[in-house]
DNA sequence: ATGCCACGACTATCGTGA
């Protein structure tokens, strides 16, 4: 089972790009960020068409996410638990059934720039909600997985021009260590469990030419639950995409799962 | 030190992103 993540950058700008990229990679399940849109003006109609089950936790203007998914989704969850305050849609889970049972988590994290101040807060806070439920996951002994736009660069290595983020709310020291507190609940990163050393982008902004100086970062992540971990097969980077018209200023990242 | 580019909302700029 092939499932991605691919932060869009608006479903309205990204319907052909995503489109296109659809029909190439042909991804079981496609875990969707920033879909800056409401549910009711999500194009669903358009993903149906190919064959995939829509469900939408969208909001106006910012942030929003989406699962598309070519399996049923069940017991879909919208909402990172521990806060009725939180407006902002950024969480979205469902289970999808293979040769066995697979808990997906969408997630778009908090930037949390400008730092200090009350967005780097949000962010912290909101990681630590991410920090409960995945000690929840951890705890169910079953196979999950978290993936998203974390807006997290884990390590050094991870950025194109590591001296230029360390004080950005994606490289702080405290972001980075919020990061590894999950981490280290027992999840494996699916990139780095494959692949190692630098230059491994997944997001080039688009201002200053940095896609043509290959000034990236790499921020979109997978998570697994030890029992995803042992059907992980292969983790991918499709870096081409961001070459295209109209490109997202992010890259879609899968995982082949033995499911 | 700031804007560089792009998106969505509202229609001329502006908040937001990373």
């Amino acid at each position: 089972m092939k499932i991605a993540t691919f932060n869009i950058n608006g479903i309205k700008a990204r319907v052909n790009a995503l489109s296109d990229w659809l029909d190439e990679a042909q991804p079981d399940v496609a875990l969707l960020q920033e879909i800056k849109s409401v549910d009711e003006n999500f194009p669903r109609e358009l993903f149906e068409e190919k064959g995939y089950n829509v469900e939408t936790h969208g909001q106006k203007s910012f942030n929003g996410v989406a699962i598309l998914s070519k399996l049923p989704l069940e017991d879909v969850t919208r909402g990172l638990p521990g806060d009725p305050e939180d407006e902002q849609a950024r969480w979205i889970e469902a289970t999808v059934v293979g040769k066995q049972a697979i808990r997906l988590c969408g997630l778009y994290l908090p930037n949390g720039n400008p730092r200090p101040g009350p967005k780097y807060d949000y962010k912290l806070a909101w990681m630590e909600r991410l920090h409960a439920r995945a000690q929840e996951l951890m705890a169910a002994e079953a196979p999950a997985l978290m993936a998203g736009d974390y807006n997290i660069i884990p390590q050094d290595e991870d950025a194109a021009r590591p001296e230029v983020w360390q004080e950005d709310a994606l490289a702080y020291l405290d972001s980075r260590a919020a990061y590894r507190r999950i981490l280290n609940l027992g999840f494996t990163e699916a990139f780095r469990a494959r692949t190692q050393g630098p230059e491994h982008y997944s997001f080039w902004d688009y201002q200053a030419g940095a896609w043509n100086r290959n000034d990236g970062i790499r921020i979109d992540h997978f998570l697994l639950t030890p029992q995803a971990a042992d059907l992980l097969v292969d983790c991918q980077i499709d870096k081409e995409i961001r070459g295209r018209e109209k490109p997202s200023d992010h890259v879609p990242v899968w995982v082949e799962l033995d499911l």
